[in-house]
DNA sequence: AACACAAGATTGGATATCAATCAATAATTT
DNA sequence: AAATTATTGATTGATATCCAATCTTGTGTT
């Protein structure tokens, strides 16, 4: 077993590219401490995991925030993403297997039943699964983990953007690029998944006003259940007033929370979601 | 001014890529908090900035240890760094300006008087450089990173083989691959990036022999001396039995060395060398 | 020689504490 | 009353000490 500190990174992590927690929400150590019931130290130890994947930023003695990157960021994150994945590629043309073909038709198969079926939610994780199987089929870990970081962040940049376009012509792009790949017009498919993933791109509008829907001990708590029941249900109720009172027409809370703030739209929270940002 | 860690973090770095620390080493909590003179905490978490950045490996229970990738994770590595800048050179070759070449072409010119000079060392970090500079024109501060990390990780990499060949020919290439790329050639100049990589590849033989030249306490001692002089005072003796009979010959200290081993070859010291690699 | 067991050392983590810094409010001055 | 300053509170960065789990080592026994 992993150590405690990337147990809970993980769950962040995962907290986070589930868009619960979204960008500039505050990640207090002694309120996550409370929540994962550990020390304020092991959180410490997570956050800086999370910086170091990007999904976070430490402002020293301001604490840790989930991350925010500027437009800017975000273009070049999916401008790393393309290199990374018309190199891979380049390498498949060359040498994928019949079977590493039929591993990526599978895929699509898979995710075009899921549309079929109106399953949106399942065809959603298996058409961002398929950029991971691709660059898997290339055989090197050290690519599949820079691969991994990125793709984890553009799906934090979705947090960001306020829309949600027709994703039907991505699963198109995902069938047609196996095919050139496989009848070898990598130059096509290259190009392709350039298109693609700009596609995606052009689609981003930086909305700078999305606010967090959730506070850390509600995002989290879903998390935590399988871990400890007691756990769970001591974190769960801590903020009722703020669960029932706040959220209930699922408006825009509050980014920074100190206590249980009942007016985040003052003069002092506006100033606040402002500050240090990476713009 | 950053963390504690980060700082540590970098020295670390620094020490590693120096091949001041080798490969295998054991970087012992206890020792590094005495020679920075920080709390154990501090150093965990550079350290576990270090493993995050694939410099050092952390084993449950058993503590850190400069990473020592296998011949397997060595050509993903260099697989990734070819890939890396076979992209970054598919977008030069479209988007960079006059100013762009010229600095590459500057900076060929400054390594090739330093080889002239007859000044290796500065020769070889100038061709180091060449490739950071080369994707720093990419103006994509995410694959900047990237590149960063897998060039700090093919340094590492130089710790464990034995092989001191002719580098002029890599200076050649530099200078071709800015020339071919000028002129359009895109896919020689793809090609010539890969075969420069391979090129040094193939120098590689691992030899699972090597040993740590330097303690942890003498390999950081000289990064030291800029932080406190008084810290680097009570420090630098901190060994010196060690420092003056066992470093005398230069030959094959010690991995562990939890105090003053004497006899390093012994049956359990080998077993431990062997023991937990990522072969 | 092989095995088992005890002692020592190291790591992972908890807790309590302290200084430095930031945020927010209260107090003071103009 | 408005603006500036001082104070208070909260949070972070970091240390020291302590404890449990685990690994290593060395010894003793068969």
């Amino acid at each position: 077993m992993s150590s405690r500190s990337q147990t809970i990174a993980d769950i962040l992590t995962r907290a986070i590219i589930d868009h619960r927690l979204v960008p500039g929400c505050k990640l207090g150590e002694r309120e996550l401490a409370e929540i994962f019931d550990v020390s304020r130290i092991v959180v410490r130890q997570a956050l800086i995991r999370l910086a170091d994947d990007g999904l976070a930023q430490i402002e020293r003695n301001r604490g840790a925030f989930v991350a925010k990157p500027s437009m800017q960021e975000a273009m070049e994150i999916y401008d790393a993403l393309t290199l990374v994945e018309q190199g891979v590629a380049a390498q498949l043309s060359d040498r994928l297997g019949p079977a590493g073909w039929a591993e990526l038709r599978q895929h699509v198969e898979r995710q075009r039943q899921a549309v079929a079926a109106g399953n949106d939610a399942l065809a959603d994780v298996l058409g961002q699964e398929f950029h991971t199987v691709f660059v898997r089929l290339s055989r090197n870990k050290v690519m599949q983990e820079i691969h991994a970081q990125l793709v984890r962040r553009t799906t934090l940049l979705r947090s960001l953007i306020t829309a949600d376009f027709d994703y039907c012509n991505l699963l198109d792009d995902h069938s047609r690029v196996v095919d050139l790949l496989e009848k070898g017009r990598l130059r096509q498919a290259m190009d392709l998944i350039d298109t693609h993933h700009r596609s995606v791109v052009r689609g981003y509008i930086m909305d700078r006003e999305v606010f967090p829907e959730m506070t850390p001990a509600e995002a989290l708590a879903p998390y935590l259940e399988a871990k400890a029941d007691g756990a769970a249900a001591s974190v769960a109720p801590r903020r009722p007033a703020t669960t029932s009172g706040n959220d209930g027409g699922a408006a825009h809370p509050h980014v920074h929370l100190p206590k249980n703030d009942p007016a985040p739209t003052s003069r002092a929270a506006r100033k606040k979601t402002n500050r240090g940002l990476p713009t």
